[in-house]
DNA sequence: CTGCCGGTCAAACGTATGTTTCAAACAGAC
DNA sequence: GTCTGTTTGAAACATACGTTTGACCGGCAG
């Protein structure tokens, strides 16, 4: 055990915990009895609740964003000038998210489902830490979008953004309880891998979907 | 006041706090402040507090799902045998929602909010709620959806279903600070009507993305 | 052995929560 | 006015929470 694998084991319990039941629901006592420590230790090792939960999302994100980063540049070494694709800038994304060493099998999907309560629940705190630590490949992963798809006029690309990112978020934010129907209704065994391979195809064809027209028109009311 | 208008206050003041907060977060000492009533009126009046978050929706969700049955009517009968296309569907149901009477000039997008909340939280006792109290019009959604989508195997619009959804919640629950955003940087005032005038396109689009392939071919890593 | 120090532990602290209690105020019927 | 059932009010209740405390343990340098 060499020194102490206490911190480890809180963060372990923390992040599945929290990723089950959210951070407010999750109390310090559940995660430290499913952790086999004193309660104490939260306080002593992190200093705070909120403290826990920035370093649950730090122990992941961190090295996330530093593999995410390479596969930025590699996309666009190889790319060589041109502007990357909207589907190439996408796979790098998803393809980093899931090449990451994972802790377990279900690491990913426990993290995305993380990330998607980040973004719901208001949780001022975490918004803030996540903005002011990741805001780089953040940023970067903008720019990669915008140069893909140079065709949207500056309101539409951003709206259409934010349907990605809850398109994503949402869905990996349930997917325990999605997958858990899905596998009783149609008796299908499904991985974040594939999930991913669906969403990304359903994303990039959002993306690039005829331009907006703002009064909506292929609808008759009443009036035959 | 007639009889006793201590109800609805309770429901206005809890149905924006919960959306502004989230569930757990919101205390009935908040509620009961903000809508200047004793704190002992919500047990009283309703019996407990998830029985008051389930009367937040039920004031909403009770005659959305009657209008929306309206609106599934009204388009069945015009299409005649045929059965209507993705992007009549999805504009009857935002149509619906947008022409519910609102409390407020935000009462639609508040709403969003929750709904996608519900989604999201885990909150067991609200889905069960949800699920049975208003399983048919959801029923009949899906029905339609996979009726304009003959050409998706289940587990493919299984899937984008949960995108649309996903998109859709996520959009509308962060639509206020997101309005604040997109006013302060591109100077543009959105409704809740034009948002889903953006949706809709991106949605059916990626509903109708070509076939899900499972290998993600577009993508060649470190070999040339 | 002594002294120290990072870590653990049980117990307590103060606060906030959902809920209950019971008396007071109120409304309408007789 | 008096009675009756409903609604409000202030206060208390029990419980759960995040955090703090101070005693204790174990290894290691002097």
């Amino acid at each position: 055990m060499a020194q102490s694998d206490t911190v480890d084991r809180i963060l372990d319990a923390a992040e599945e915990l929290f990723a089950e039941r959210g951070f407010s629901e999750t109390s310090l006592r559940m995660i430290t009895s499913k952790a086999k420590v004193n309660l104490a230790a939260v306080n002593y090792h992190f200093g705070s609740k909120n403290a826990l939960i920035h370093a649950v999302f730090a122990r992941f994100l961190t090295p996330f964003s530093a593999t995410l980063e390479d596969a930025f540049d590699d996309l666009e070494a190889r790319c060589d000038g041109e502007p990357p694709t909207l589907n190439q800038t996408l796979w790098a994304l998803t393809e980093s998210a899931v090449r990451m060493p994972q802790r377990n099998e279900k690491g990913i999907s426990i993290f995305m489902r993380l990330l998607g309560l980040a973004y719901t629940q208001s949780q001022g705190h975490l918004r803030k830490f996540l903005e002011q630590e990741y805001s780089q490949p953040f940023s970067r992963f903008m720019r990669l979008l915008k140069e893909a798809t140079p065709q949207l006029s500056a309101v539409d690309r951003y709206w259409r953004i934010q349907f990605m990112l809850g398109a994503t978020a949402f869905t990996m934010s349930s997917s325990d309880a999605l997958q858990d129907i899905l596998q009783n209704k149609l008796g299908v065994e499904t991985t974040v891998q594939e999930i991913a391979a669906r969403l990304v195809p359903f994303l990039a064809a959002g993306m690039q979907a005829e331009d907006t027209m703002l009064v909506p028109p292929p609808h008759k009311t009443s009036v035959a």
